[in-house]
Formats: C-alpha cells, structure tokens, sequence
RNA sequence: GCCGGGAUAGCUCAGUCGGUAGAGCGACUGAUUCGUAAUCAGUAGGUCGGAGGUUCGAUUCCUCUUUUCGGCACCA
C-alpha cells in the first residue's frame, strides 16, 4: 500500500510503508529535522513521531511557529509534571495546559509547595531536558487507562477519565522516558531535549479542582516558556517594566491616596489624587449632559424591604452591608438602580417623555470577599458613572448603540485603544421567562450588529435581571479589566412597579438600560495610572505645572506665573525652596509633573517664562502672556 | 471565602541562630543664592501590625487575629 504525501509546495512522494513526520523532515534537510517541532497533517498537529498512515497534505512546523510555542509549553508542562513526582513522589497529577505566556500544571499534594521548592523543581526540569528522554504516544482503551490510574494512585486522574470520558472513546498516552505518562490529547515533541532552555517557574499557588470552589484544593505550579531564551529575556524584561506601573505602587510615589487596616476595600483620596477624580468626573458629567442625562442623587441607605422587592437581596445578601436604627434595617446601596426607580416613579411618566435618562455618581457598597480586594481596582466602596434609561422596548436599541458610540469616544479621549466587547447572556440564577430573556439578548445583539461591532458572547455570565454588553480594558500587564456595561433589564420595572402611560392611556412597563461608561471611578483611575504609568496627560494631571524660581530673587515673579496659570484654571504650585534648580527639576520630573516653569532673573526682568515639557530636555522661552494660552492649546 | 507568602522609621529595605534595632532617601535645623534630573553639615524619628502563650528575657519561637501580596473562587 502506497502512501502519498502532499508537500506544501505542491510536490508530492509516495512511500511504500507508514513513515514519521521526523523521517520526512531527515529526508529534506537535517537542518529542517532540527528545527521541526510537530507536523501538521491533513490540517491536524501530530508528533514528528507518529506514523503517517494514510494520504496526506504535510507541513512540517518549526519551533519558532506560533503552532509549535504552544506545543512547546505543553511539552513544558509534562517536564514540569515529571520533576515534581520525581522529587516529590505521591504527588498527583490533574491538569497541566500551556497558556498565553507559558503553562501550568494542577497537583494535589497534602504539603503545599513554597517559593522555595520552585528552584529545585526548576533544576529537575533542566536535568529532564538533559536526558532527552524520547516521548512516545499510546492509544490506550478507557478500562486499562482509568486501571492504570487508579492503582497508580492517580484519584483525580482516574475520576477525570471515568467521569469526563466516554467508555467507548480511546484516550493518547504521553510516555516520557520509561518511567512517567500522562494522559493527554498532544502533539508533543519528539523527546524532553527539544523542550530548550527558555523557561522559568514563575509561582505557586492554591487552585480548586476542575474550578469549584467546593471542591478539593490543588497546587497550581506557573512557568513561563519561549521557543527561545532571547523571547524569555524579552518577556520577563516586559514584566518587571509592567511591575513597576502598579497603581498602588504608583500611588505612594505621587502621593495619591492611601488604604489602611481599618478600611480595607476603600480608599483614602489624597489631595492629588482627588485632583485626578475630579477632572475624570467633570469630563464624565460633560459627557452626561452632551447625551441628555439629569443628573440624580438617591440616598445612602435604604430599607431592606425595598432591596428585598428588587431581589439584591437575594442574591447578594452576604455581599450588603447592613445597618441599623430604631428597630429597622437599612441595606447600604449596593447599586443606585433601586433609587432612580424611586425618583422615576415619584412622577406619573407619557410615552411622549420617553426616553428618560438618570445619571448620578453613585457611591455604592459591596461587601467584596477579602481574597479579591486589589488596590483600587476592586474595592468595597466605590463609586459609579452610573446611569438608568428608563424607555420603550421600541428604543432600546437606538439607545444601546448612542451609548456604544458615546463610551469609544470616552476610551479614545483618554488614551485607551485595546478594548474587548463582550455580551454576557442569561445566568442560572435569574429572575423572568425565557421568551423575556430571549426578547433581552437578541434585542441587544440587534443594537451591536447596528453598531457595527464585533464582540464575543459568555453564556451565564449575564446579571440576574437581564444580559449585559461589557467593555474591558487591558492593563500594563495585560490583565484585563471591566470598565463600561449597558444592561436590559425588563425586571426592575416589574419588581419597582415602574410604569408610563402609552398612547392608549394604558400603563406599560418601561424597559429599564443600567448603563456605566468608565465603570467605577477608583477602578478607572486606577487603570489611568498604570496605563500612563502615573504620567498621566497634561489635562489629567494632579500638578499641571510648577514653577520653579532659580534662586530666591524670583521668588515674587514666581508666584506671579503662578497666580496668572491659576487664574487660567491650570493647577499650578511654586516651589520656592531654597534648593538648586537640578534639584528642582529632578524632583518634579520624578513626580511626574507634565511641565516645569523656570524663571530666573532674566524671566523677571523680561517678563518670560522657560518651560520644559517632562521627558524633553528642550526649553522654550515665551512672553508669559502668552504661557497659559500655550498650555491649554 | 480557600491555599500560600509578607507586615521592622514617612518611603525603600537590611538585621537579630531569643539579650528591646540599622542604612539610604525623606523630614527638621544651619550653611550655601546656584540656569535645567540629587549642594554640604548636623539633629530628630521605631511599644519591629494587634492579642495571648513559652521563656529570666520575645521584634525573633508557638497560637489566635487584623491586614496586605500572589493564585483560585467571586464580581449585581
């Protein structure tokens, strides 16, 4: 039996028996052999040492194609898996697959593992790669596999593959070497040698098994992994740069705000950090007004019977704050929908007022559990550009795509460009029919597909009264971030007895859109400051400009500059210290100041100001009539 | 919330194999009046996160606790 192989040129060769992707790459060059790290055959990644037994259209896939990275760290992952049973014997081994950067593998080991044992594990890996031990694939039937893991004292491993895998489906074994397997779908590489030298265990940490949180708790050991030490270098080189925007970090430099003990989750704004909540909140409530919001402010606290109608309370109860005064209890907010419903029903609303649109800076509570506080980027009191659209099913989607445009202009006008949209569909836990939801998210995909976006759909992840369209950011260090949400909710009106009267004098129940552009403020600033890496644009910074007198002798024209910057509402300080101007312009080029004003005798005597711009060594010389006008243009 | 690592001067960090701690920067005082990224000298500053325990003695060891960091789970 002839076996014809189809070359990516074209070409073609016929063999008369079976023959490895590896012999084919000997058979055109050793060099490609060396290089080659799976083969890719009638579309589908194998080992270079599998057979090929029937006809095939070929590509050998070298170890610097995406393809291959990932088989790579894959590979990386089972030499992972193997030093830790090597030097840890009884460890078991669950889940190991590569990721974005590089790999992990799940354990279950009664001693957690420390930042110490890392090094070690490291080392075993590298001494693995040494030995270049061949890695070999199996075709095992699922009564031998779920057998062998079960004597082997494999229990997660066993109960995977009994519960997870058909019965009549065959499972690939991976053999490294004699003396380790693992169960797994592949390709690898030929043998341990091809892993390379580019990795490098990053962590450890506590993981649940198969993502439940009720369930047993694994070891999650993390590498990262290259197809070559340059990339590595380059990566870890990106990481420490990313490390060194943390906002918190950031924040103490520039003095923005603090958190302390006795507030955990909430934030302490310092007078430069307001300043920067300021700006972002006179832009947002610009933006309110430009799209036809009122502006609305509902109370703090409310009584728990009102969160119970609107059903917060039960689905969020462990996650309110709560309060007491005179034998009633008072739910913090934890959203500012509820008391927006409050101001819309206080009046009796025409379909001809329709839509209505509230906005409010909405401080809200959450009871966030401890393990995911983070800086400002998930706290417990934060506050929303929060807004509620209350209108006809008619309008949603004009609406949802007005808001779509609105919000990408917001992230454009401060500097953001790499956003995800994302529509969240109907969770488990809900409240409303089917057909309502039906009704809900199609309405929403009809308003995106108008808009012209592209987004990706997460099935369950939806708020219980209704989907939502999210927008995420990416951080410094690439973790993503949600900003802005546009939210259908056919339910709060039901549950809040909303209503407007249509042209038949009949009372319907309006749709109610929960909309936030940037989010949570904290969190927004939060990823302003890492984004920019605290040098934040001109007309975002705390300190606009200082000016900075050479010596004392231009002190009184110093604060002349500066009063006359002030009076043109830039945030300008003197710095009238008596030290030498180096210092000065160090000083506040490290707290990130966008522009230094130096006046010497020569600025006073002619009336001038010499700026410089922070990174610029250039000075420019101008009229100081003409400074502020300069700034702002 | 779960698993693990931390918490020492305002900040960044060192240190004590159990005998109550040290640096740099900053602050303060003085000198210096200087043209674009750190002038010099001196001084002050810490119940070593909190509460128990072991001990002659605890910042150090143990327990609990608060908080923070990383990971997971959660995120209306």
């Amino acid at each position: 039996m002839a076996i014809q192989i189809t070359f990516p040129d074209g070409n073609q060769k016929s063999f008369d028996a079976p023959i490895s992707g590896l012999a084919i790459a000997q058979g055109i060059s050793p060099g490609l052999a060396k290089k080659a790290a799976v083969i890719q055959v009638n579309g589908e990644l194998w080992d270079l040492t599998r057979p090929i037994d029937r006809d095939a259209t070929i590509a050998i896939v070298t170890r610097d194609k995406p393809e291959a990275l990932e088989v790579i760290r894959h590979d990386a992952a089972h030499v992972l898996a193997q030093a830790v049973q090597e030097l840890f014997p009884g460890t078991q081994v669950t889940f190991g697959p590569s990721t974005e950067t590089g790999f992990y593998y799940d354990f279950a080991r009664d001693t957690p593992f420390t930042e110490m044992d890392l090094e070690a594990i490291e080392n075993k890996m590298r001494d693995i790669v040494k030995r270049d031990l061949p890695i070999t694939r199996e075709v095992w039937d699922h009564k031998t596999a779920v057998e062998h893991f079960e004597k082997a004292g494999e229990k997660f491993k066993a109960e995977w593959i009994r519960d997870g895998i058909a019965a009549d489906e065959e499972l690939t074994i991976y053999k490294q070497g004699d003396n380790w397997l693992d169960m797994c779908l592949g390709p690898h590489l030929p043998s341990t040698g091809k892993l390379g030298t580019a990795f490098k265990l990053i962590r450890v940490g506590g993981v649940y098994w198969r993502g439940d949180a009720n369930n047993a708790q694994l070891q999650r050991i993390t590498g990262v992994c290259f197809a070559n030490d340059d990339d590595l270098k380059a990566y870890l080189k990106m990481v420490e740069e990313a490390e060194k925007r943390d906002h918190r970090k950031i924040a103490k430099q520039l003095d923005l705000f603090h958190q302390q003990e006795e507030a955990p989750g909430m934030v302490f704004w310092h007078p430069k950090g307001w300043a920067i909540w300021q700006v972002v909140e006179q832009y947002v409530r610009g933006v309110y007004k430009k799209s036809g919001y009122q502006e609305v402010r509902g109370p703090q606290i409310m009584d728990v019977s009102l969160w119970k109608k609107s059903g917060h309370w039960d689905n969020y109860q462990d996650n309110m704050f709560f309060t007491e005064s005179e034998k009633r209890t008072y739910a913090v907010k934890p959203m500012n929908c509820p008391g927006h419903v409050q101001i819309y029903n206080a009046g009796l609303h025409s379909y001809r007022d329709l839509p209505i649109r509230y906005a409010e800076f909405g401080g809200c509570h959450r009871n966030e559990p401890s393990g995911a506080l983070h800086g400002i980027m998930r706290v417990r009191a934060f506050t929303q550009d929060d807004g509620h659209i209350f209108c006809m099913e008619s309008q949603v989607e004009g609406e949802v795509t007005a808001f779509h445009s609105q919000a990408m202009k917001v992230y454009s006008d401060f500097g953001f460009t790499d956003l995800a949209v994302k529509l969240a569909l109907r969770p488990d836990k809900r409240l409303g029919t089917d057909e309502a939801w039906d009704r809900a998210e199609n309405a929403l995909r009809a308003a995106l597909s108008a808009a012209g976006v592209a987004w990706e759909e997460l099935p369950g992840e939806g708020a219980f009264y209704g989907p939502k369209i999210e927008y995420h950011l990416k951080d410094s260090i690439g973790r993503s971030w949600q900003v802005g949400t546009i939210q259908y909710d056919p339910m709060m009106p039901e549950r809040l007895d909303a209503v407007y009267v249509d042209e038949n004098s009949q009372r319907i129940r309006p749709i109610m859109l929960h909309r936030a552009i940037v989010g949570s403020m904290e969190r927004f600033i939060g990823i302003l400051i890492e984004h920019h890496a605290g040098s934040l644009p001109f007309w975002l910074a705390p300190v606009q400009v200082v000016v900075a007198p050479i010596v004392s002798d231009a002190d009184g024209y110093a604060k002349e500059v500066c009063e006359l910057l002030k009076d043109a509402n830039l945030r300008a300080n003197t710095d009238l210290r008596n030290e030498k101007i180096n210092y000065k312009i160090r000083e506040h080029s490290v707290q990130k100041v966008p522009v230094i004003a130096v006046v010497g005798r020569k600025e006073a005597e002619e009336k001038t100001v010499t700026l410089r711009r922070l990174g610029e060594e250039r000075q420019v010389t101008m009229p100081l009539a003409d400074v502020a006008k300069h700034l702002l243009g």
